[in-house]
Parts: structure tokens; sequence; C-alpha cells
DNA sequence: ATACTAAACGGACTACGGTCCGGATGTTAT
DNA sequence: ATAACATCCGGACCGTAGTCCGTTTAGTAT
């Protein structure tokens, strides 16, 4: 099963091509990802800092860049694991999320899905998207529109489809997922059913 | 003709309430606007940096603070005489803008503008956007967001208009349109044409 | 004119993300 | 074992947004 990584550098010992990763590389891999998920405990995802960090690691400040390239990158390979059962989900899982369900309904299967992900890892999920630079060129985030603009081309939407799942994907968008819920008290449920709605009509006209 | 200004704090010697303000803070302000100005077009909106702007207009750092706030700040008071113009031709201006056409044709106007907007002063506004903590309450973000929530009840959209309103501002940030034209050179027409497309949708299938 | 006060000033300071490079370390070929 | 080399390490360093507070100054009351 392929999945696509949330982080554009090498994952880890797998994914091919060059040679393996050296032994103290590794090790601080790991210690600098136990930190982070200590620190994140203690101060939440917001409250990491990369000099923290490094020092709750024991290890320089260099290290923690060159191991995930920026904060954000860090953030993405904490977020990794819940990445790529996500991806699993709706690549491969079963329906409504995955294959064999109409498009539609997988298209709003996409979304509360995307949406329970976002509101359970929160300001982490906010953190990691929070590129700057090519935020919209992440692999995984590549990924998703591309799985929604298949579904809108499958749903037999004509007009646009590229450009129109770049447009349903802002609807998602961390940020301003969790504006609503936590400055506007708006329910998990609101946002599905805004989702629903909103590609129901965009998908429903296209007949 | 009431206009909501871009930014939180007071925007001159107008707008009543408090004090008005002391000739050397006037003074300075217009010294920053200017030097601003000066900076944006030698190294462009993004090479604009608050300690070069104080440096240019020969004041302390903490004058362009006490001014615009934030560097968000300082890209919204620069912008706030296109965006009163903007609020002025879709609040009081001619149809299908301003009032007097269809609500969606006067939605379909709403994005076709705001994207000329963003498409004209690029960088400029994709900087104002960036307020990270309340980007969302800054009054102008406010009112658009009102705007369109008032045009889809009046188009007879009654599903949660205040979050579909939110879900179709999301298409309009700045950050997304620009990466949209700039990376993968998307003509504003086809954003026009989509934004068209799925205000059409939502809206259409309301009646 | 003088004294007084509230506002504004300036620039040193902090916090943070990110970069750089000389030195240390693991891996591998011989 | 040794040498050679690629990789990795650490932490000093940089640029930038934003804060703080002792000092100065504009307006005002006398």
């Amino acid at each position: 099963m392929f999945l696509v990584s949330l982080i554009p550098i090498r994952p880890g010992s797998a994914s091919g091509g060059g040679p393996p990763e050296r032994r103290d590389a590794a090790r601080n891999r790991e210690l600098l990802l136990a930190a982070a998920r200590e620190l994140i405990d203690e101060c939440g995802a917001d409250g990491l800092t990369m000099d923290k960090l490094a020092e709750r690691a024991g290890v320089g400040k260099g290290t923690v860049f060159r191991r995930f390239g920026s904060r954000a990158g860090l953030m993405m390979t904490l977020l990794s694991d819940a990445e790529a059962e996500f991806q699993g989900r709706f690549m491969f899982g079963p329906p409504p999320l995955g294959p064999g369900a109409p498009p539609l309904d997988r298209l709003i299967a996409f979304g509360a899905g995307r949406i329970g992900y976002v509101l359970e890892y929160g300001d982490l999920a906010r953190a990691a998207d929070h590129s700057l630079y090519n935020r919209f060129e992440v692999p995984a985030v590549v990924l998703w529109h591309r799985h929604i603009e298949y579904l809108l081309r499958a749903a037999g939407f004509d007009a646009d489809p590229w450009l129109m799942a770049m447009s349903l994907s802002a609807t998602l968008d961390p940020e301003r997922l969790l504006h609503a819920v936590r400055v506007h008290g708006v329910s998990p449920e609101r946002l599905e059913e805004t989702w629903r709605e909103l590609v129901t009509r965009v998908v429903g006209s296209a007949e």
C-alpha cells in the first residue's frame, strides 16, 4: 500500500533510494521525537520552541533542523502516523470513505474525516500547516487535493475540477476550522453539515 | 457613508471618540507611511522589515509598533484607501456589485472584485492578511463575511449561512489565490469562473 | 512664561526560526 | 587495524517581529 508522506524528507530507514541512516542520526531522531511529545504534553504544540526541543533532547539546534527541516516539518513528522492512517482509510478503506461508494458520498466522508482529524490534533495540525513557503506543495496536501479533484471528476463535475478542488480544500484549512470551533463555538456537526451541503450542491448540479 | 476600517486602531484625525492626535505623532505617521511606500517600491512588500522602515523614516522602532500595532497592521493601513473604495463599491455602488442586482449576481461580482483586489495588491494583500492571531476578527474581514452571509440569505440559502459564508470566504484567501496564479499559472478569469460556478451552485439549489 | 501631565519617543532587549561551518563520529574499503 | 571519507553534530550566529521602560515633548492650566 503506497502512502504519501506528510514530510518531504526521508521518514526513517524505509522509503528506498538513498543510503541508510547513520545510527547516531537515528538515535537523535528518536530522542527528538520523544522530547517533542513531552514538550507538547507540557506546553502544548504552540509552546514548543526549537530551542527548548534541542535542549530537552540534549542535542544541538542544528541537529533539530537537519532532521526536520523546519518547525512545520517537525509537526508533520509527529502527525505522520495519523496521516498515514487517514490516507489508508480514504484510499483503500471501507466505503463510504474508501472506494466503492458513490463519489459524492466519498466526498462528504472525506470532509468529515478531515474535520475530525483537524479537531483531534488541533494546534498540532495547525502548526503542521504553517509552512509559509510551500504550504501547498507538501506531498500529503497535494494528495488530498488530487483526491478531491478525482472525486469531483468521478461525480461528473467537468468545469475546472482542479481549481474547484483547491477551493474546496480551502474550506478545510485547519486554522479556519479551529477558529470557528474555538472562537465561535461552532460544533463539529455544523462543520460537517456545511461541508456536506457545499459539496452536494457543487456536485449535484453537475448531472 | 459608513466604511469599516481594515485596521482596528485610529486611522488618523477622523473617526470620533478619543482625543485628537498629537502633532508629532501625526507627522511620524506620515513619515512612516511615505517611507513604507518607498521601501515597498524598492524591495517589494515582502522585503519591508520593521527595522528598515524605522530607520528610513528616522524614528525609533517602538514608534512604528505604537502606530500600527504589527507588521500586518501597517500593511492594512497602506491598503485602507483601496479597501474603503472597494467597500464603497460593494455596499453603495452600482449593480451588479452594489445593491439593485439579484443576490447571486452580487455574490459573483463580489468574488470577482475581491479576486481583482488581491491580484492587484499581491504581496501587500497577503502580508495584510497575515495577522496570525486575530486574522478573522479584523473589522473589514468581518464585514466581507457578513456581506456574503447577507447575500446568501437574500438568495434564499437557509442552511447555516454564517458558516457557509465562512467557507466561501476561505476560497478568496489571498495566499491561496496568489499561489494559484503565481505557481500554477492560473488566470484571473479561471479564478473568477470557478468562484462563479461555486456560488451559483451553492445558491442555485436553494430555490 | 512656567509648571504640569499625559502622550509619544527611541532603541536596547527578548524570543524565536533558521543558517553555517569547523570539528567529531560512524561507516567502509583495504 | 587503519585510513579515508561521507555524514552528522553542536552551538554560535543572524534576521526579524514584537516588548519595555527611562526620557523627551506636545498640549494645557495657571
